[in-house]
DNA sequence: GTCTATACTATGATAGAC
DNA sequence: GTCTATCATAGTATAGAC
């Protein structure tokens, strides 16, 4: 058997965008174009003719629609950090009150959030460093906000004794990372339904955690 | 209290490069800074005059050491690949023969890895994707050994019957994934030691892969 | 090995016609 | 909104003196 050994940052090929998001036309294209280039590429190795050649249209007509190249990652990013925020936020509404629960209903938003758009994951999470400061902060905000809701209902399953974990903090970090890492090797047909990964994420979380009641 | 939201995708400053890297005088000051240019810049936002700027010398001296920038690039993402599976596999070589010890020992090497060389992972997993072909095969292939070496422990654990957990690809997928992500945090100071950190992630592992026996 | 000088190409962005 | 044409700068890399 010969396994490829060639390496890319994604696995996914879809370039999904949330339907919260109205931009159409040109601009819809090149929004796309974009983040399928910035995620395989790199912001820095892609050029504004690169996306113009990609989105069918000459380099000048992109701004007409958006400011700079700059201008194209910023939307990019804050279009992933609101859709996660709100995919977080929808989730633990709906949850219930109980720790578990709560935990659950953010593990999975979240790991689903990274399988369904892991092209706009990649470029949110891994191309946000290049943004300036001007550009960054609403994004920023928003990532602060789903972080801290993490670690809250963490730390409320600790403090109400049905979580067992000595440090809420990195509790959060390692299930937030084993999350966000499915973006770059998570793609349709490799054995899992998104389900059944959110779903076995979502044990792996309540066990970190020191859950006394995991589902199975 | 105020919060900064400056993003960067790199909390370490730490400039290590593994002892084993044997390259001295200015060919290791251009690594040095380049990669502390590609964690912080990209490799794609990096030029050849930003690097050669940081290590002191004119941009032709870089070509005296390294035939292209890719080639510094390949250097260190095989550097960084290297160092990792070194010490996976010494790791497991030390560990014994009871998977929670083999499972323990390559999880506590892993996490002090991306701690301890934040920014040699950062690079090396970052911007690996941007090598041409012909200059990734190594890395690749080490890569690949790496995560090989997780699934098979978390698999003999399953099939001695230490382990619980339905799908060791996807533990050993979550387990790997957490770590990484630690590069990208982690920095002294921060509160938690390398050591308490490697504890912390080697019980959370243990508990993913459903361990009948957890230290606390 | 390091420098100065430079070739050649690619880059982000703008001007102005349609 | 889209095009052609273009500007000004920055990019990788090389040549050749010391």
């Amino acid at each position: 058997m010969t396994t490829s050994l060639r390496v890319s940052r994604i696995a996914s090929t879809d370039v999904a965008i949330p339907d919260t998001v109205s931009t159409s036309g040109t601009a819809r294209r090149i929004l796309e174009q974009a983040m399928r280039l910035f995620a395989s590429s790199g912001y820095g190795s892609t050029s504004i003719r690169d996306i113009a050649e990609a989105s069918g249209v000459q380099s000048a007509t992109l701004y007409a629609h958006y400011q700079s190249k700059a201008d194209i990652l910023a939307e990019l990013v804050l279009i992933g950090h609101t859709e996660h925020h709100r995919r977080l936020r929808a989730a633990i509404l709906e949850a219930g009150s109980e720790p578990e629960q709560q935990l659950a209903a953010l593990v999975r938003a979240h790991v689903l959030s990274h399988a369904e758009m892991s092209m706009l994951a990649i470029v949110a999470n891994s191309e946000m460093h290049l943004l300036p400061d001007d550009l960054v902060g609403s994004a920023a905000a928003l990532r602060q906000e789903s972080t801290n809701m993490m670690i809250d209902v963490i730390q409320r399953g600790v403090d109400r004794g049905v979580f067992d974990t000595p440090d809420p903090l990195l509790a959060a970090a390692a299930i937030g990372g084993m999350g966000i890492r499915v973006a770059s090797w998570f793609r349709p047909g490799l054995g899992w339904t998104e389900e059944e990964l959110s779903d076995a994420y979502t044990v792996f979380a309540l066990r970190i955690v020191g859950s006394k009641t995991v589902p199975e």
